[in-house]
DNA sequence: CTTACTGTTGACGCTGTGCCAACAAGCTAC
DNA sequence: GTAGCTTGTTGGCACAGCGTCAACAGTAAG
């Protein structure tokens, strides 16, 4: 018969692999913990050796890692969105728009950006940290309040605060439903325009005395 | 001389042990992420067999959420802050009050509440969401709005989702330095203001018309 | 068909964890 | 003091998961 009957595995473009991969460990992590998902579950899901994924990937971290990445990549707020109208009207907007783009991804955004899944990884921390940083600034261009370079520091640690509030009250809703759309949206964007409207103001107004000794305290008691 | 030299281990209560590891624990836990702390680093800063950890708490991840549950049990509100003034009055020493406890706790605080460690466990996340849950209910009651008993799980749920906000800001805080302590005084006294003032009074505004297909989406596409 | 390139495999070693039988610290009875 | 007993504690075994790497095989070019 033929010589070559079937081979036994299919040879891929690198691209094309590294992406099939990705998308078997985007599922099983969305499904289980991230220590529950082993290296082999996921070669296996992908009916593929567990060494091309470290030949791929590198560490099990590191493909975890791309998989956080892949999914706090959403599409821009620029588009679709109009700037226009009173700032409450703004705000109602665009976090209108964030519950639309959240409520499609499910729970594998909130598996994702709630308890990460990896620990307290620094690098993990950072990339979480920079989509945070990269709605935050959104967001505040969004509404118009990019102004003041002098606090921009400031007001973009506040936003990334509010993300924060964001992503719990999120949880609330999609979790356990303990809220509804109607009250997560009405949280967010009460806290949302507070935040821009007066603590901003205020942050202005306190700025000229002397901010040396309100650091944060180093690491609490030794022991 | 003596016929028992020197023994080669101590014998304790199983309570002072159990103590002793728990410190110790802790202390590991908040300087390292989860993964990166071996029950081996454990059991050599405690002075102990590896096996120890196990007799006594089981599992690695048993001793974690044991380490996670007694840093979650802060001190009563309750006492220390009295309940009198206006509520920015009373908001304004709540928050106080919290960012005082917090900071005694410092990094491992951070740590244990921020990307948990584990990843998303079911267990850590019932713990973590219990203790905000008991933070949350007392919030409410210090600031005596415990009244309407009909949309206390709804107001329970923001308090929870404040929650969020309150610890994001103290990342920002405690990590980073990117706000000041009266920074993120500020941000949180202002925002639980507008959630008990403004958001709730909406609530119960809204809360006639039918809520029946408010609920939150299933789990998104399934590919 | 032959050859070379490289995507892919499978096995090896290492680390970390859970388990458990043996050991010994220290109290009690004599 | 010493023999005996209770039980806190140890140390080694077995196993699972991960990273590495040399060898293998599909596949396109000559």
């Amino acid at each position: 018969m033929s010589p070559a009957a079937s081979p036994r595995w299919k040879r891929l473009e690198p691209d094309a692999r590294r992406e099939q991969i990705l998308e078997c460990a985007t599922r099983l992590f969305g499904e289980r913990p991230y220590a529950e998902v082993s290296t082999t579950d996921i070669a296996r899901e992908a009916g593929v050796a567990r060494g091309l994924l470290n030949h791929y990937f590198g560490q099990k971290r590191d493909l975890y890692l791309k998989v956080v990445k892949r999914m706090l990549l959403m599409p821009g707020l620029e588009e679709s969105v109009t700037m226009t109208g009173t700032l409450r009207e703004r705000v109602e907007r665009s976090v209108e728009w964030y519950l639309d783009t959240v409520a499609t991804h499910g729970k594998t955004y909130v598996a994702v950006t709630g308890m990460g899944g990896i620990g307290s990884d620094p690098e993990l921390e950072r990339i979480i940290s920079e989509a945070d940083d990269v709605a935050a600034a959104k967001t505040l261009e969004f509404l118009g309040l990019k102004v003041e370079v002098g606090n921009d520091a400031r007001h973009r640690a506040m936003m990334r605060s509010y993300g924060g509030l964001v992503k719990a009250s999120i949880r609330e809703w999609i979790r356990g439903g303990t809220l509804s759309r109607e009250d997560t949206q009405l949280l967010l964007s009460e806290a949302l325009i507070v935040i821009v409207r007066d603590v901003f103001s205020q942050l202005a107004k306190q700025d000229g005395p002397a901010r040396g000794d309100t650091r944060a305290p180093k690491t609490g008691p030794k022991r």
